[in-house]
DNA sequence: CGAAAGATTGACTGAGTTCAACTGAAGTGG
DNA sequence: CCACTTCAGTTGAACTCAGTCAATCTTTCG
């Protein structure tokens, strides 16, 4: 067992540091956050924290994906997001001032930085410009979610894989070195988890896109041939 | 057709006051939403906005229901929350410089107050009080929304009926002088909308339960007469 | 009182789950 | 390096939960 992996990055010269929520902050702040973290690269399958614990601080995503997931009846997975880069974790269980309700977990190596709740919580004192910031994200997450449980309560299966396939290439964009396939190492148990049904129900529609030439597949990869035929069949307008 | 009821209400004095997010306000800035909000009062089946608008400003509920649901495909209304005495509504759109994502519908005759963007808005600048209670409660709920989320996927539509009369009891707790049913004017197509499934297949559960002795009904009133017994039906821990 | 909305029941259908078996790929330790 | 386990993916068949359609009944309300 080797020790784990501690690089020092510095938030203010981070690559993902446009796409996170603490782009608001001015310089000094960002130093002060940057002084309080630790960095520490994690292997794929490791767990950042379990639901039903205490969070500690809240964990920045330098690079990586994490699927965040909340254990339903006879420990079935339902994942709830996936975050990557500039992702921010576990500051919602924070500010609930609650126990984590979600357990999160890398799909794939990452660099993950933690920074202390007494830092976090304070530069959220100090920066009304990131209190905003984070105010209107986890509104929008809200509005998300909702849109989440209106599909789930009222569409089939085969209408949410198609639009759960748009969405993880809209979010994710296509891998460029592996003409466009969706870009995340997700395991059909884990897409079958997104969208809520069975592991074999997943493969067959699967295979019903590939029959309708709406996706081809190469082992795990998924690749879209037709977002177009997708959005017909999702029925959005 | 009457001029729709403008009651004065100072929120200094007002009874739900201590339910909502304000009570953190110290008195002066009481006053200050006070000046600045409206008081109508609605009957039942008024809209407060339609999805798709844009929020002016918040609602605050001096007294009575008002549903909250999203429009699924083909319209149908999924009920995403159910709000009474204290509560805020439309803030998220707000803070989320958003559309709304839902619409509000009053579920019986309410008093509601109007508060406009801006004074929400500033009086939310000017008391971290307020800031931090209302991150908090945006917080929780996303919590909530997660939980919802799990069960939609994972449990059957039987023990969803469950879990969802026994929280309807639990946050409005029991009409008491009426023996203790449910208090709230819900029809069968509201309470088949919170659990996301047809309205026949709501009865017909209704039904069992009756005939298992968990509930019973008088019109559209359901009395649960076996806590107990829906929690072990619902396969809570 | 009639119209409209809500509630209920029955019959039928089908989407999706479950269970079981099998394949292939990938480690892993002797 | 190979036998062995393990895990992911796939397929088939049986079953069942829940949705839809249609008809009827009830209540409410103008």
């Amino acid at each position: 067992m080797r020790k784990p992996l501690r690089p020092s990055i510095a938030c203010q010269t981070c690559r993902s540091l446009g796409a996170s929520s603490f782009s608001s902050l001015c310089s000094h702040q960002l130093t002060a956050i940057s002084k309080g973290k630790s960095c520490t690269v994690y292997k794929k399958g490791q767990i950042l924290f379990h639901e039903g614990t205490r969070p500690l601080g809240v964990f920045c995503i330098n690079q990586g994906k994490v699927k965040v997931y909340k254990l339903g009846y006879e420990g079935k997975e339902q994942i709830i997001s996936i975050v990557h880069n500039g992702g921010l974790l576990g500051y919602k269980a924070l500010l609930a001032e609650e126990s984590y309700g979600v357990s999160a977990e890398t799909l794939e190596e990452c660099t993950i930085c933690f920074l202390p709740k007494s830092t976090f919580l304070q530069t959220l004192q100090e920066s009304s410009q990131l209190n905003q910031q984070i105010m209107k994200q986890v509104s929008q997450e809200l509005g998300l979610m909702t849109e989440n449980i209106t599909n789930q309560a009222q569409r089939s299966v085969r209408e949410r894989l198609a639009i759960t396939l748009l969405k993880l290439k809209d979010t994710y964009g296509l891998d460029t070195h592996d003409n466009g396939s969706i870009e995340i190492n997700l395991t059909r148990d884990d897409l079958a988890n997104i969208i809520g049904t069975a592991t074999e129900t997943l493969i067959r529609l699967l295979h019903e896109f590939k029959s309708d030439q709406l996706i081809s597949t190469q082992g795990r990869k998924i690749r879209i041939e037709d977002p177009a035929g997708l959005v017909r069949l999702a029925n959005l307008y």
